[in-house]
DNA sequence: ATAATTCCTCTAGCAGCTAGAGGTTCAAGA
DNA sequence: TCTTGAACCTCTAGCTGCTAGAGGAATTAT
């Protein structure tokens, strides 16, 4: 049984934000001591590593949610967590393209050697989307 | 003269965000009409026009103020601008390496053909950090 | 003149936290 | 055992960049 903040340092996050997971329920309301502190054990530790690692893999706490859920019946069919990792990945996959878009654009922006904002073509693009390469 | 209807179906800008770009001092306070309505010309469809753009390269509303100071003063240095410009060039390059790794590891631990929740790797991932190529 | 549309302000909500106030409990050292 | 200081508690408010809705006034079209 160890407390929050020793949660906090084995899985790497904040103490506030642990808290935050159990009111959205993503965590269980956590045992307490007699003086009302949060006690945790094995399988909080297991479950916030889970949290922690699908966050850092970009699903939302709402996929989360499901993919613990998931996780807790071992007979339901692998197709369902499947599907939410299919769909975050096309997620993902859209960002780049968007971002690598703007990348260009903003490379072509910044390749500006004017002294006075004036002739900056930063502002000028900026200010004339008739100026861009493509439409975004 | 026109109205923020207008001027919303002008920058493609939905009205209640073009109110909100006025209270966060981006655009300045409209004038009004005797009945208290905001009427906008030709400056404010540009300054407007410039946010959006700005937007759509990604730019904060933060940054969009800076550049909206400097394009008034045409004899500032281009390189305030510039400097803007690249930070935010960088940010989208950081943006875009993590999200190629994030791409990676979804598409490995999406490749899984188990029948039932108990051997999906989508979950057996998640719960194991360590079964992860690199760390993120 | 009337009806439909647009406009006004104000408040609250979204995600995913983070920070602070004001107060209690715990753990370690004297 | 007592005391101190760190860690804990709850609650509220704030961050970004909007978006939605209530309740009411102005404008525009017929």
């Amino acid at each position: 049984m160890f407390s929050i903040g020793s949660l906090s340092k084995r899985t790497g996050v904040k103490v506030p934000t642990i808290r935050y997971y159990e009111q959205m329920g993503l965590l269980a309301e956590a045992e307490r001591s007699r003086g009302n502190q949060r006690r945790y054990d094995k399988d909080g530790l297991n479950r916030l590593s889970f949290i922690r690692h699908s966050r850092q893999l970009g699903f939302s706490l709402a996929d989360i949610k499901g993919l613990l859920m998931l996780s807790q019946h071992p007979d339901t069919p692998c197709a369902d967590a499947h599907d939410i990792a299919a769909r975050h990945l096309d997620d993902v996959r859209v960002k780049i393209a968007k971002l690598r878009k703007l990348e260009r654009e903003l490379k072509r922006i910044s390749a500006c050697n004017a002294a006075h904002i004036a002739d900056c073509k930063v502002i000028e693009s900026l200010a004339d989307h008739g100026l861009c390469e493509a439409e975004h």
